[in-house]
DNA sequence: CTGAAAGCGCTAACAG
DNA sequence: CTGTTAGCGCTTTCAG
């Protein structure tokens, strides 16, 4: 299949004129007559002429595009902030190329090296639950390549990072349970190096802490995964209630875990909230749909795209390399079911 | 920010040879000498060289990256067929640059331009439910640019296609309503000029006929933003709802629909599936979980975009012009909670 | 006001 | 086996 777009050189051919002349007249340079510009701008528009972008990025050295990296677009929470990603960056006329890690470390690593290869300008990501070596990322970055974390945030790397206050959110979405009458808290989180699950355990500790309850820390389940394989999440819910002293509520730290713990529980027959209590992390839209409404902590994502988009493409287009990097904290909001 | 990403040209200075026997030795040219070529790779894995896509691109004319727009990756069946686009399309070394018209004309032929202006080698789309002109996509494809309709057909171009039975789940889900018991089945559908509306409205109609039923047209109902907007669907749940002869189910025919339906059901306190019945279109993973099981019909949305990136590539690494084109049928199941 | 020439990174004739 | 040259489409000095 061929199809030939004009040229600069088409145009310049037809009129009789030099390339570079059309190219300044494009340009509307102000060192070309009015007569010229006009003769070139109706031919341009009769040959429907577009500026080849490629051509473009090879002269100016940047493409005009960012990279995202996410573990899974059908994830609400994820298809919420590229939303916000790519109303900023069309914005400003960047074209967002999005890749899915499917929380794989190899899958993450292959993208981050294709990306890497000067075809983007910049890149924002949430690391996958998988991400063991940090290598990869930290080469990129030395090298001097615009990086800005959200949600899941590396904290060894040195630059902007747009996350939520995770701390404060399990912390209420504990507090809430507690509230409820609950007394044994179970947690189901996510693989144990990720920042999001240091910092929402420690909330729902601290809750659990200030109301004067100690449990051991096998309440605590961590799935390597985040919750990609509905089994492991399973199993951690099982082994929740094989628990000696069986816990009366779970707490999910993420949108994939709450729904993953409802489904468990369903096929386990516990009724929610009778036989357990359950609330999470969630930014899904069905929620207030469920069999049981139950309370969620919602993370502001479409303002995180944004957010994180901004501060990306001031990296980018900064003329002197950045030196204080920011740490924007949003705040999330506890939906209980009207 | 500058970084500067190593050349062939560094890495001939370096050695003291041509770009052109970097160039060679690079690719395994058999007209290179095996010292030659070790002392290149070497010395290009030292530097962490990586060819420029971008020179490549403009130099053979494609960027092996393929366009897809959808209206909405915050959709289950969308993001689904996404994963399947990415799974081939990365298979082959494509990149997949994902745009989103969010139901919008306007949006869509932005986008449109932008990828048109020779960025990407094909498109995959599903139209908007507001595509109302299809000159912009006309001219593209008089242009000989590769592109496939999947989902969302407009038949007026001719090219590939690859969409599911649409009638064939819109009878099935209906006839699946009128077994159950229900007589008056009213439909919630989408933009009236979409192609899998009027496929699915027929299979509708079609149901009720063999039934032997017949019922006034005002029990369908169109949504012209295809559900992007809660509002619109309330208000045609309630304008079935205020019917002289009220249905006693609503078929919906997307998944924004059916759960919209239900949003305002539950609104209106109208208990499903007493008060009413509702089946639909849907691929969301969390049908189950909704407080009123209902049967939905699921499309394969996985394959779709597997079947479309296929032939999509096909088209772009033709030779000679595609004459003939395929439309693609695939099997939609009607899924009952267990 | 306009043109000629160089160069972005790479490949591919065409010469040695 | 290796180097020279030209060219992909565009911008940008540098000369008129």
């Amino acid at each position: 299949m061929k199809y030939k777009a004009a040229t600069i050189k088409d145009i310049a051919q037809a009129l009789g004129l030099s390339t570079s002349t059309v190219s300044r007249a494009l340009r509307d340079s102000h060192e070309i007559s009015a007569a010229t510009k006009q003769l070139v701008l109706d031919h341009a528009a009769q040959l429907n002429y577009h500026p080849n972008p490629i051509a473009l990025s090879l002269k100016e050295k940047k493409s005009r595009s960012i990279g995202v990296i996410v573990s899974e677009i059908a994830n609400s929470f994820f298809s919420q902030t590229i939303n916000g990603i790519e109303s900023v960056a069309n914005e400003k006329g960047y074209t967002v190329i999005i890749s899915q890690s499917h929380e794989s470390f190899e899958k993450e690593v292959r993208t981050l090296q294709y990306l890497a290869s000067r075809s983007i300008d910049g890149l924002l990501i949430s690391v996958s639950s998988a991400t063991k070596d940090l290598l990869p990322l930290k080469a990129l970055h030395q090298y001097g390549f615009p990086i800005v974390f959200f949600d899941r945030i590396v904290e060894e790397i040195a630059t902007h990072q747009v996350r939520v206050d995770n701390f404060q959110g399990a912390y209420n979405a504990t507090t809430h349970l507690l509230q409820q009458g609950y007394k044994r808290v179970g947690c189901i989180t996510n693989s144990a190096h990720l920042s999001i699950t240091r910092e929402r355990v420690a909330g729902y500790v601290a809750a659990l802490d200030k109301a004067g309850i100690r449990l051991p820390a096998s309440l605590v389940k961590y799935c390597f995964h985040g919750g990609m394989l509905q089994e492991e999440v399973a199993d951690a819910v099982q082994e929740l209630l094989q628990e000696k002293k069986r816990p009366d509520a779970i707490f999910a730290t993420s949108d994939k875990l709450t729904t993953g713990c409802m489904r468990a529980l369903k096929k386990a027959k516990m009724a929610i909230p009778e036989d357990m209590g359950l609330t999470g992390f969630s930014n899904s839209d069905l929620i207030e749909l469920l069999h049981a409404p139950i309370t969620v902590v919602r993370q502001p994502a479409f303002e995180m795209g944004q957010v994180a988009t901004e501060l990306l493409l001031q990296l980018i287009e900064s003329k002197r390399p950045v030196k204080d990097f920011e740490t924007k904290v949003l705040q999330t909001s506890l939906i209980t079911p009207s």
